[in-house]
DNA sequence: CATCTCAATTAACATAGATTAGGCTCGCCA
DNA sequence: TGGCGAGCCTAATCTATGTTAATTGAGATG
């Protein structure tokens, strides 16, 4: 995670896939705030490269100051800081749709990294293309806001989880909050199926627990036919059950 | 915290105490981006009226919409979340020259409930006039941004606390930041002591510990000489010795 | 002055989760 | 083809922290 990002630059990808990648960070602030049809159709020419993170490399350094705003096209990535010698801590997630990071709103520097975990696209969007457009509607920055808004509610929410849940019930909440992100951009598929581009080992870093711990407490989760998961796909079996284990309130993640 | 904020309204408390409480929020975005003195005259005219809150009420309402923005000018007061039954969660801490709130940015509702600790002051600025103010000095919401991408920086910080630091380590970390933020805004006296309105049970609900096992942590913070602690008064004793503890980075406190 | 309550403190015991260590499976590559 | 590394799984032990409960002191209140 400290070589620079190995990146196949594809400059105005937009012709190869025009309803794809793009579309998902326009459907994303959409969700956010409700944008007329020439609002949506400013966003997709705002992001004017994309390029690939391999995993496990930075999309974002600690302390980089941000000359551009980053959005996740597709893959996973997550907030991380690197403590005392091997020790990891992971803030934050970024699903596709997502800012990576919102220190361009108030130009001030990234703190934490932003790393890849699995493969990952990512565009690019101008500052001043992005600050012209959101002068003449307002309504853009006022849906980047809001994403900011549930960015710094799911950093609460993690808050939460680690302080006061125990290793179930912050599994299954991580679980469920992963499942309803996915489910606002589309990317939950039939059966209530998702990719989770993490292993156990990456898990215990976001959540604070021992990989051995989290393969217990998935075994659990098996067990109580909650989920299944293997390889990087999860199935939610009984989501009412497993938001019950974890009394998931989805509110936080819907700003108004 | 459940019943409304029993508040003393004081209409334009200006007159009181001029170069007192409101001096503290100017003082607040001033650190955060250097500000012209008319930029600052602007700031000091928007609270247009201030309130007490009691200990233990609510400054804001889980889920409340915004219609206002509120400052601390005094006192301390915190986020936080009730889960089942007795268990509560405190995710960060407002300190005198903070937004209790940055739902106002987003005109999104507020998620968490605000609530006083100790004896709180807390000043209202119009939502109207902000924008108004804001439309001619755009350091301004610049400068509440960056506030807000410190207020994520602090709930980060919390995380990793929470997820990978043992119960010392946390407890200094959360000593360090409370002396730096308070020391930002003026509010370290001599002999670096400063006031702390949260007891022993406060600590562990703001650190994801239990009553008894921050009592034992304070006692071995004692033993170490690093710091005195009693009656709501902190003092550092070994700022370095304490920062080594907590391998406390102050940088995520200053934007850029 | 007696009493009450709340916060701090201490001790004894209980447990969730960490650590260490090992084995198993599978895909990759030499 | 065979070895190697990564990821998953399991078991045994250890420890940081939780729980319960009881003691003390200080401030408020009658």
């Amino acid at each position: 995670m400290n070589s620079p990002p190995v990146s196949e630059l594809t400059a105005n990808a937009h012709a190869r896939r025009d309803q794809g990648e793009h579309d998902v960070f326009v459907r994303r602030l959409n969700a956010l705030y409700p944008l007329q049809p020439h609002e949506s159709k400013a966003l997709e020419t705002l992001v004017d490269a994309s390029y690939a993170v391999l995993p496990h490399h930075d999309i974002l350094h600690e302390q980089q100051p941000s000359k551009e705003a980053l959005v996740l096209l597709e893959g996973l990535a997550c907030h991380y800081k690197v403590l005392d010698s091997a020790r990891r801590q992971m803030t934050g997630f970024v699903l596709p749709g997502d800012f990576c990071d919102f220190g361009f709103l108030s130009s001030s520097a990234t703190r934490q990294g932003v790393m890849a975990l699995g493969p990952t696209l990512v565009g690019r969007i101008d500052l001043r293309q992005l600050s012209a457009v959101g002068d003449k509607m307002p309504n853009i920055l006022l849906a980047a806001m809001r994403a900011a808004s549930v960015d710094q509610a799911c950093a609460r929410e993690l808050v939460i989880s680690l302080g006061a849940r125990d290793a179930l019930q912050r599994l299954a909440h991580f679980l469920c909050e992963m499942y309803h992100r996915l489910r606002i951009v589309g990317l939950v598929g039939a059966g209530a199926q998702f990719e989770l581009a993490m292993t156990q080992a990456e898990l215990g870093e976001a959540l604070g627990l021992s990989t051995v711990h989290i393969n217990r407490t998935i075994q659990q989760l098996r067990k109580q036919k909650l989920i299944t998961m293997s390889q990087g796909l999860v199935t939610i079996l009984d989501a009412a059950g497993r938001e019950a284990a974890a009394s998931f309130d989805p509110r936080y993640l819907r700003p108004n």
